[in-house]
DNA sequence: CTGAAAGCGCTAACAC
DNA sequence: GTGTTAGCGCTTTCAG
């Protein structure tokens, strides 16, 4: 009976090349001064037998694994996804394998994600936002790993950086919204004690309408998770409560969509009694039959410029100063398909 | 200065609890056969300076890690993220950890997929569908690790298996269209190359229609992922080959999401004249101001179930007979919140 | 109940 | 260019 393929090491590979078990390591790995000659030979002994590496007994060697860590909030946010889609565009061919953690907004959780991931010896971590505890950045920072904060540019990173100040991504809203002459501002929100960057673009709204002398004729604030159908009770339950409302900002695309069911439910022409905004520039605001706006974020992009500072990192030993990229959010208005 | 927290083994701690290194470990884990000083002892140093296990040598060590894989088509999909949502629930508390991995719909990719995660030893593999290659068949089952397919039954499980049938599903669901009074049949489908389970439901969906004497109108097919924009695009032409269609089926909600959003913008009366069906049961679906009909699929359940399946069989060792759930998906009409 | 020895499969650090 | 020697930090034996 044949060996299983789990059964196959680095030694077999040698003996059926003829050479020492280091050699064929070097040759696997493509590093540098081995022969042509010898490289083919473990190549093909290598592919006869159907050879598979073990990560676990390289990554106990070498000190360090060909992981990144990927820490998110949420993964049933279609954001993140895509994020995560971004960040496999970059590393697509470097070998590092991304491996996903989940903090569903604690952070509490998020440290023990972080902590458990860092027991797996990665060679980067790439982390949601700029607001973890003192214990997780001392964790993180006396791991001697290379960490990418993204989505976020209000605050201090720990090192590299890649997103966009939430704060003003806010206030580019209330200025928009402000352009089109709105006056009587509504605000709907959910999970702002927990999503920190929703509550930074709620403060550079407020800080904005502010300085116009303006100010949110009412809030409808959750906690829990946002859905498209707490966006339509809220949106309906805001309504009652000020029927002049001329717009209304949301605190992402999920709650406006429910904003504009409720609105189509009712024959409220949007944009023009009322306008409605939300934040991300997801798929279902363009496909919806009216305009609602948005600011769009470029999160693929975020996620693939993350895990390409993690490979440039990875080459240079010591790291030059660390890299911090700006990637704006862009409005959109509308843009519906009626348009 | 202090040890860093990496530098921190099992040796520090049987030191510090004046103990040997086994005995640590032993404690550590829980094992039987430690007397209760010991553990005490060992808990209180490993605390102490803050150990954190290395799970790289003990998984080497031990042939075994406590990683479960967890194999999905796409993460841009919210059914998946509740299906791993239920597998964390269903892991919670085990100990284990769920590690994932993205095919896209590609079995060259899940291939590999597979054939990496197998390479960490984990300690079980959930994994959708069961149409892999038999290439992928036979390393999974080589490498003696408890494999749970989900999502399909339609076919033949390589060990446990948790889901319904794609096939009865889909024939469901035009059973209830034809009880609906519905004779002039869509059909509008996204990726049905790739996404052989989309496949699954329409095969049984034609298959009663054709036996009630009945057959598609018009049928609209791409390749290519599923997006609410696309199902807005495909209806509109739909309905331009085929005006008189009274009911369309779609491979999924997010296609029967943007027919809704076509309707609306266009004032076509859903259910009255047209009659939607898509799949699912997605929160968009509920909160539409219309009343679209869907299936709603148990997935954070099949997550759950699955992951307890694992769990199971890591206690006996051999496993009894291979278990086999299934979980049944529940059409509904409508569930418009007009209502 | 506890400990000592012997690796798991690989790679870093030196020799040759 | 290639091979040798030591481990990486833990767990599996198997003796006590």
């Amino acid at each position: 009976m044949l060996k299983q393929k789990g059964d196959m090491t680095l030694n077999e590979v040698a003996a059926l090349a003829g050479v020492s078990k280091m050699t064929a390591s070097r040759a696997l790995r493509g590093a540098p001064d081995v022969s042509r000659d010898a490289v083919e030979k473990v190549r093909r002994a290598a592919f006869d037998i159907g050879y598979v590496g073990n990560p676990l007994a390289a990554s106990l060697s070498g000190q360090r694994s060909d992981l990144i860590g990927v820490v998110v909030p949420s993964i049933s946010n279609i954001v993140f996804a895509e994020v995560l889609a971004g960040i496999a565009d970059g590393i697509a061919g470097s070998g590092l394998q991304p491996v996903f953690g989940v903090t569903d907004y604690d952070l509490h959780r998020e440290h023990a994600v972080i902590c458990s991931m860092l027991s797996w010896k990665p060679s980067g971590m790439i982390i949601t936002g700029l607001d973890q505890t003192d214990a997780t950045i001392s964790m993180l920072k006396s791991a001697r790993v290379p960490v990418v904060q993204i989505m976020d540019l209000d605050g201090t990173p720990i090192d590299a950086c890649v997103g966009f100040s939430q704060f003003t991504a806010g206030a580019a809203m209330a200025d928009a919204m402000i352009a089109q002459g709105r006056r009587r501002f509504g605000y709907i929100g959910c999970g702002l004690e927990r999503d920190t960057r929703a509550g930074k673009r709620f403060d550079g709204f407020s800080s904005v309408i502010r300085s116009a002398g303006l100010a949110f004729g009412a809030q409808e604030v959750e906690s829990g998770a946002s859905t498209i159908t707490s966006g339509r009770r809220m949106t309906e339950r805001l309504l009652s409560r000020m029927p002049n409302v001329d717009c209304i900002y949301y605190s992402n695309d999920d709650l406006a969509a429910g904003g504009a069911f409720h609105c189509l439910s009712k024959n409220i022409s949007v944009p023009e009694r009322l306008m409605l905004a939300g934040f991300n520039g997801l798929e279902i605001i363009d496909s919806l039959p009216i305009n609602v706006a948005t600011s769009r974020t470029p999160r693929h992009q975020i996620g693939r410029s993350a895990a390409e500072i993690l490979i440039r990192s990875r080459e240079k030993k010591a790291s030059d100063r660390p890299e911090l990229i700006e990637l704006l959010p862009a409005i959109e208005l509308g843009v519906s398909l009626l348009a």
